[in-house]
RNA sequence: GCGCUUGUAGCUCAGUGGAUUAGAGCGCUACCCUGCGGAGGUAGAGGUCGUGGGUUCGAGUCCCGCCAAGCGCACCA
């Protein structure tokens, strides 16, 4: 990555300076590579002499100069210029710019693959909503943020696996079942009221009606408070493939689904992490209830992990769940995307994690903070037990899986977001990300117009683009690798959407101002096309990071 | 009361300690097609960056107080 190469250049040119006695010899500090905010400052700056200036005992602009005069310029920089009051400003030569496009369509839809992740393991869980209602279009916004950082985690050379956890296993797992028998038995004339901590939507009664085509009878004769496991498990099962058939129409798919259940089953994983967690003193029984000793490593309190029922409470499930992703399975990290709602539970998960023997920094959670509704001035409060809900899958058909997406996707997780649902679908047909894919079918089209005039563009000479707009396109796509290792350093899939949008800005621009498919200048034609099958798949990569559709028409 | 997050243009939101004028989209105003897709482009109006201190050569950005909003503070998940 050029933004690199020049940290390490101006390292070099530093520390040369200091062997030569130009500079006093001083601890460097980290090397910032800034993109200025104006053109007329170059296309990277850095502030090192300004952060030198004080253990130097030396003038910015002076140790400016110094530093600047021994940093090579040839290749892919044409100017490192000195400016007040201390910066260094650097401009990409426009013959490397050129060619630049050369090294993108040769890279195609791998432009933008970094390393940072070096093939590490990484695991990333999100959604795992419980398997007891439909999704929510609150966990749209979970969804698309934890499928789209698992994209870029990829694109940044991590070894990826999308999960969601099933939680079939505690309390809400009984209600859910003790809700359903009773639908179930309605179906046979019963009189039965669904449980006061029940759930009441009515998408139970259809469970019911489709456990009683598969049953029969079978369980007409269950007392309703104790409803027989392979009933409740089918249930969960109906309830599992309707989420999951609601995220694939949201274009969020996974790689493994964990139940819950598991962990108590077989291998016996709950019993073992328990075992760990005792061996390490770190369980004490207390008002009749097994606790895990958090208040000694730094927590406000202790926490149940069994309760005095003997049933183990989410958080031991939670411990073993995580001792099978760090201890089992192996991952070198693990990422956490949770809903706000869920923030009180970071850091005792973390204490958890660090006393069974894992380093707490391999295990990142990400909170994103709650989506609220309305429709214009209308508050929507969503409840699953209200039944008032609006559904994700509703979003998806009201305003489209691509845009759903792009709307979640274009806040940062920290803030809180408000889904207008009818503006939401009053934009839907020109909503930014249409703004995006009309680039990309735009360039399509003009491919295509070409294919009848001109046989091949393959020898088209990139070094003939010099236009301003058609480097300013350069530039903009050169930013890709440098935003992949932006977004997976930082968790921050949301800058994807504003960076795509800028990208197409920069299309239209040079198509506005340069023509294209050109009869009386052939050579340029060819140059230009290249450049714009460049531009596609760049557009075509950020789109498919996202998620979203790269139309050829539209 | 304690903890986490947020407060930037009419609305929805970006903004990695820097460079006399803080950005985008939508909305608003005025322009641009005798040529490749106008779902486009150009220009403009619109801001005490919640508020008061502090650190720094420099703060929307870091620290502290206050105000406001969301979410937590269970033997729910």
């Amino acid at each position: 990555m050029i933004r690199d190469e020049l940290a390490a250049a101006i390292e070099t040119a530093a520390n040369d300076a200091m062997a030569g006695g130009e500079l006093p010899h001083v601890v460097l500090p980290e090397i910032v590579i800034e993109r200025p905010a104006k053109h007329e400052h170059g296309d990277y700056a850095t502030n090192l002499p300004m952060r030198l200036a004080r253990s130097a005992r030396a003038n910015p602009l002076d140790l400016a100069k110094t530093i600047a005069s021994r940093i090579p310029m040839s290749g892919a920089f044409a100017a490192a210029e000195v400016a007040p009051p201390g910066f260094i400003n650097f401009r990409l030569s426009p013959a490397w710019l050129a060619q630049q496009v050369a090294a993108i369509l040769a890279e195609g839809e791998h432009f933008g693959d970094i390393n940072i992740g070096a093939g590490q393991r990484v695991q990333i869980e999100f959604v795992s909503a419980n398997p007891t209602g439909p999704l929510t279009a609150g966990n749209g916004r979970g969804g698309t943020i934890g499928s789209v950082l698992a994209s870029v985690l990829q694109a940044a050379g991590y070894d990826v696996e999308r999960e969601y956890l099933v939680n079939d296993a505690g309390t809400q797992t009984d209600v859910f079942g003790r809700t359903l028998l009773a639908r179930y038995l309605q179906l046979f004339g019963q009189d039965i009221a669904i449980p006061d901590d029940g759930y009441p939507g009515d998408y139970m009664i259809d469970v019911g009606k489709q456990l009683r085509e598969e049953f029969g009878d079978r369980f007409a004769d269950a007392a309703p408070d104790a409803p027989p496991p392979e009933f409740v498990l089918r249930g969960i099962d109906i309830m599992v493939e309707s989420i999951r058939a609601d995220l694939k129409r949201l274009g969020v798919t996974y790689d493994a689904w964990f139940h819950e259940r598991s962990l108590y089953e077989g291998d016996g994983l709950y019993e073992t992490a328990m075992a760990v967690l005792r061996d390490g003193g770190h369980l004490v029984d207390k008002e009749g209830a097994l606790w895990f000793a958090s208040q000694e490593l730094g927590e406000d309190k202790d926490n149940v992990v069994v309760r005095s029922t003997g049933r183990p409470t989410y958080l031991a499930s939670d411990i073993a769940y995580h001792y099978d992703k760090f201890i089992v399975r192996k991952f070198d990290r693990v990422i956490d995307v949770w809903g706000a709602d869920h923030q009180g539970h970071v850091s005792r998960l973390k204490a958890a994690v660090d006393a069974i023997g894992v380093d707490p920094a391999r295990l990142d959670i990400l909170i994103y903070q709650l989506v609220s509704f309305r429709r214009g001035d209308e508050v929507v409060r969503l409840s699953k037990r209200s039944g008032n809900i609006v559904l994700m899958r509703d979003i998806v058909e009201e305003v489209g899986a691509d845009a759903a997406r792009f709307f979640f996707l274009s806040r940062s997780a920290d803030s809180q977001m408000e889904f207008d649902l009818e503006l939401a679908k009053r934009q839907s047909s020109e909503n930014p990300v249409y703004y995006v894919q009309y680039a990309h079918a735009r360039i399509a089209a003009i491919l295509e117009k070409a294919r009848e005039r001109i046989s091949s563009f393959d020898d088209g000479d990139v070094a003939l683009l010099a236009h301003p707009a058609e480097l300013e396109l350069v530039r903009k796509m050169l930013q890709l690798p440098e935003l992949v290792q932006q977004m997976a350093r930082a968790m921050e899939p949301h800058h994807l959407p504003h960076y795509a949008g800028e990208l197409a800005t920069a299309f239209h621009a040079f198509y506005t101002e340069c023509r294209v498919i050109d009869d009386d200048n052939e050579a340029l034609s060819k140059a230009r096309l290249k450049l714009c099958a460049a531009a596609k798949a760049v557009l075509a990569r950020a789109l498919t990071l996202m998620g979203m559709a790269t139309p050829e028409r539209m």
